[in-house]
DNA sequence: CTGAAAGCGCTAACAT
DNA sequence: ATGTTAGCGCTTTCAG
């Protein structure tokens, strides 16, 4: 590999001066600069991260987390449209990413000693559970981090806007004349807390009354759960005219069950999802959901991490919120009069 | 950040001790190392990866290189599938994973350079385009690459098995009666290229006829393009009763345009696709498909490059396939007498 | 304007 | 069994 030295010598010239003319300084004689930029050029010099890191501390290398629970993480499109979209700005900027993990060959290293190890100049941390003490370790560590739909005190986050999501959701199907909505929650996180709240609060606002039995424990990105509860749900005597699902993947599974009951959508029953994954648009009937934006989360998430990273003194730790739309699809019907 | 010169000057011992010590090395009083490593454990010694591979040249740092292309290769259930694979069996074997691209910060750097800059010990390259001067460079230089779905001459690749895909698709709706089946293209690429041959090979050896009409151009991933396509097929006056898609998502695409043309599936028109991804048995019916293994591809071709990385000299370059099979769903009518 | 030199954290001969 | 030392490739102060 063709080093700084190797330039240095072919252009009889000192490494400092190679270094400098590399990046662009100032104190370097035009002329010399341009001439070493060609030899460099010429020689298909190519710079070494990590030993400029080594002094420089800084990697240009962003760790990403992601949960790793069901280890499928990257398999929900919602993160996976995410990641491409982190990845995307980030290297628009220069950095690379990394993935954070504590599996990490024999030894257990913690997610905060996986990321001193390569060095990371931040984390963007997104679906885990952040209750764990390892993601906490992490966060309240020096290394600067933003959060994806959590917050922690003090740190930036980026969160989509779950309350307006929800609220958009109950608004609309009320507005087709829909009373009895049931609602299937995900996995207990704070994201499903402001869900549910919003979604209590929205119907509160219209006037809904919410019987117990219409909320149901479900869990995200699971068909089998989602249609279990389905089947709970139209098996009561006071049957709903609307369900919603915690996300478009696990509203399958309500549909599956629905069909089984010889039931159709959305004649028999209205159904509305969660997330605006690309098949929404593309399954019949087309899946009334809220659109999240996933790409501008990553983006966004980049973004401020980055400012962060290179201006740790001015900036201020910040809460962005990021707008959806609802899609309306062809699942919930119009039953007004 | 606690190096080792702290836990040498802690203990009271030379820093070549504590390295010895921290990596198991023998010659060392096992009393010694032992009290060593409780030392650098409570200090919280962290290795510093970058410095380690400044001395070794060893990153444990594997490339992973995508398509860019439609900046969403990610977002392909069977890629996302695939890397959360690798993520997986790299990190269990002690590596990380960094994403190799181009466009990267200002200054535009080839695969290559990218690669070198990183360091990254090996490259593992999938879905792009083979023929791109920059992979072919990749390919060519001096660090190992396992490639997916490719064969480049002397290098270790890991291939679905299309061929036997393909064939186990025709003799399946062969054997259901079928004799007028539409085969719908993806990209002109290797894969699609066996995958065209091993369908006109396994119509042949059934004494199937397969009229050009019947061999549409297609992309994949793009459910419009396949509903184009679909279109033309149902136009024709000698409709296919079969028609196999390049994917299971394009293949909704078909179903869209089956549908406003009054049909249903698999009633009036049989479908296959291909990939098997997880909503292809989520939805009704479920879709008929060959489903490739990407945890198995995925999985292999870390095993492989780490193989090649750590025994440059005693591995052998080598064709690994992987098998999938065919998923019986509901889309594909008997239509024997 | 250019260069010498120190050192980032670590490893691995080579001494002792 | 333990320590000394020379770098890995690069940046950066400080001299010249």
């Amino acid at each position: 590999m063709v080093k700084i030295k190797d330039i240095a010598d072919r252009c009889g010239l000192s490494i400092a001066s190679v270094s400098k003319a590399l990046h662009g300084d100032s104190d370097l004689n035009e002329k010399t600069a341009e001439y070493i930029r060609s030899v460099a050029k010429e020689m298909g010099y190519i710079p070494n991260a990590s030993a400029r890191l080594l002094k420089t501390k800084r990697s240009y290398n962003i760790g990403v987390l992601f949960v790793d629970e069901t280890s499928s993480g990257l398999e929900h499109e919602y993160f996976s449209s995410m990641l491409n979209s982190i990845k995307d700005e980030s290297e628009k900027n220069g950095y690379d990413i990394t993935f954070i993990s504590h599996h990490f060959g024999e030894n257990h290293l913690t997610f905060y000693e996986h990321a001193r190890y390569r060095n990371v100049d931040g984390v963007i941390i997104a679906s885990v559970d952040f209750k764990d003490p390892e993601v906490i370790q992490l966060v309240e560590s020096d290394i600067p981090t933003v959060t994806i739909d959590y917050d922690f005190n003090e740190k930036s986050s980026v969160v989509s806007d779950n309350i307006q999501g929800e609220k958009d959701i109950v608004e609309y199907v009320h507005k087709l004349g829909h009373k009895k909505i049931a609602f299937i929650k995900g996995d207990d996180t704070s994201v499903t807390q402001k869900r549910v709240a919003s979604f209590y609060k929205a119907c509160e606002e219209l006037g809904i009354e919410v019987p117990d039995e219409y909320v149901k424990e479900g869990r995200y990105h699971i068909p089998k759960v989602s249609g279990e509860a389905t089947r709970e749900l139209l098996s009561l005597k006071n049957k709903p005219t609307c369900i919603i699902y915690p996300d478009d993947y696990s509203l399958l599974g309500g549909v599956t069950e629905i069909e089984k009951h010889g039931m159709k959508v959305p004649d028999d029953i209205s159904i509305v999802g969660y997330d605006g994954i690309k098949l929404s648009r593309l399954s019949r009937p087309i899946i009334t959901t809220y659109v999240q934006d996933s790409v501008e989360i990553g983006k966004k998430s980049v973004q401020k991490l980055i400012e962060t990273i290179e201006n740790p003194k001015t900036t201020i730790a910040e809460r962005i919120i990021v707008k959806g739309y609802l899609q309306e699809g062809q699942t919930v019907k119009d039953i007004n009069n």
